[in-house]
DNA sequence: CAAGAAAATTGGTAATACCACATTGGAGGT
DNA sequence: ACCTCCAATGTGGTATTACCAATTTTCTTG
């Protein structure tokens, strides 16, 4: 049938990505079997070994499961990565940046460097100019909040917002709310950098967690506004009653 | 040569495990090459096919780079995935814990139910326990940590801080100044852990946070006193002053 | 209709052959 | 003596064929 596109080095790597790609396109769920390796042969114009090679590298990945004289099992479909902690809302994710980035700009603020204020305030412009397009990525605001986190000279504690940001990333229900509130919200986000930025620079530690504090709970407010009123009135309320709860508790 | 000991499935597995606990023992340091496949043919008793399956599985796993015409290259050891955050120290580990444990600690406070509380109280009397006992493993520490941070209410958090606890697990370095620190110094655990799990059943966010910052700031005053003065009293002395000026911000 | 046996199917492994690419070493020229 | 080039050799890449063992299906049979 269909042949294999191009590639003129390992052709199990050509015929394993395709067959991922096979699963992912859902035409063969969970559980399904694969077809019989002399028929794969058959189908996509190679040797059976060859076939056996793509298969191995499938079950090495842990996509499928061979049972003998059976068959190729699906076992779980590729983007399904069992990455912990894939299952957080943009609110928690917010939350706990509340929490974690705070305490880190009040490290950073007794750490950091000349040149690292400077990168920083390079990226406040960048984050400027990114807020004017339309279609901005938020590129720099991430490398405005890792290289805070930096700042703190402490790996761990650079590894775990780094974290945060990559769930965000990789949460398609997070992206979208995020994408929702920026499109609606694009004005303070300027001024409160530079406020971080000012504290950094002042070495004052209580400011700088003030200041990111500031910003996050903007950032919050603006999922919170974000929110369709129907969809999770209930989780919203919650949500901000929680932290109103939190804030006070820590003002 | 040597055998294969056992298995009657899947000869290509046992092969891969075979040549993984060779790349272990360093026998085959990382950028020599490996015998050619005709040789592990020979040397194992099996054809070249399971040998060539047994080299892709290893490829897959990214412990070899296979060049056309030349061979199968060590790529990186067994042991050194490249977990993100893998080269952290136990005193940045415990710096982050200090930071993020206690605002967590703080939330928690203000999330906490009767039932949780229970559970946390049930931990400190096995954390008790775990003391006296001279090979105790810090479960009970562990699970006491973990608790308070699922009582956030919050995934982010919580996978956040269990991050850290693994980290903690999976660096020699860091568990083996842990356990240094922790026969060397016995006692107080039990009334810290007493003072956080009254100030959560207190709803009182400010004093838990203090009561997390007070346990951990003892945890890194024991990591001190286990370092080795020879060893890197730099280092130490730069972890103390770093410590003291963040504590002396946020007093 | 059910239980068991036979047949077909499927993965597991081996053996062999040939190709393409890389490396190496020697022939030949400078 | 040195450098260049190319052929021989080694190595992985793939195909083909064959046979075995485990499973699944089918069919016979009580």
């Amino acid at each position: 049938m269909s042949e294999i596109e191009k590639g003129p080095d390992r052709l199990y790597q050509d015929l394993a990505r395709n067959l991922t790609e096979e699963l992912a396109s859902g035409q063969y769920p969970v559980g399904a079997r694969l077809p019989a390796e002399r028929e794969l042969a058959i189908k996509y114009g190679v040797s059976r070994p060859t076939v056996r090679e793509a298969i191995i590298a499938l079950e090495v990945q842990g996509l499928v499961e061979v049972r003998i004289g059976s068959g190729a099992y699906v076992k779980r479909l590729p983007g399904s990565e069992d990455l912990p902690g894939f299952n957080v809302s943009a609110f928690e994710l917010t939350e706990a940046r509340l929490l974690f980035e705070s305490e880190a700009a009040a490290l950073a603020a007794t750490q950091v460097t000349d040149e690292e204020l400077a990168e920083i305030e390079r990226l406040v412009e960048a984050i400027a100019r990114e807020n004017n397009d339309p279609r901005g990525t938020e590129q720099a605001d991430r490398a405005f909040h890792l290289a805070i986190a930096k700042a703190t000279r402490n790996n761990a504690i650079h590894d775990a917002i780094e974290r945060l940001w990559e769930l965000r990333a990789t949460s398609p229900e997070a992206a979208l709310l995020h994408e929702k509130a920026r499109t609606a919200n694009i004005k303070p986000v300027v001024d409160e950098h530079a406020a971080i930025l000012g504290a950094l620079r002042a070495r004052d530690p209580a400011a700088a967690r003030a200041a990111m504090r500031g910003h996050l709970s903007q950032v919050i407010d603006s999922l919170l506004f974000a929110t369709e009123e129907r969809q999770i009135e209930e989780a919203r309320r919650a949500a901000q009653a929680k932290r109103d709860r939190y804030s006070r508790a820590t003002a």
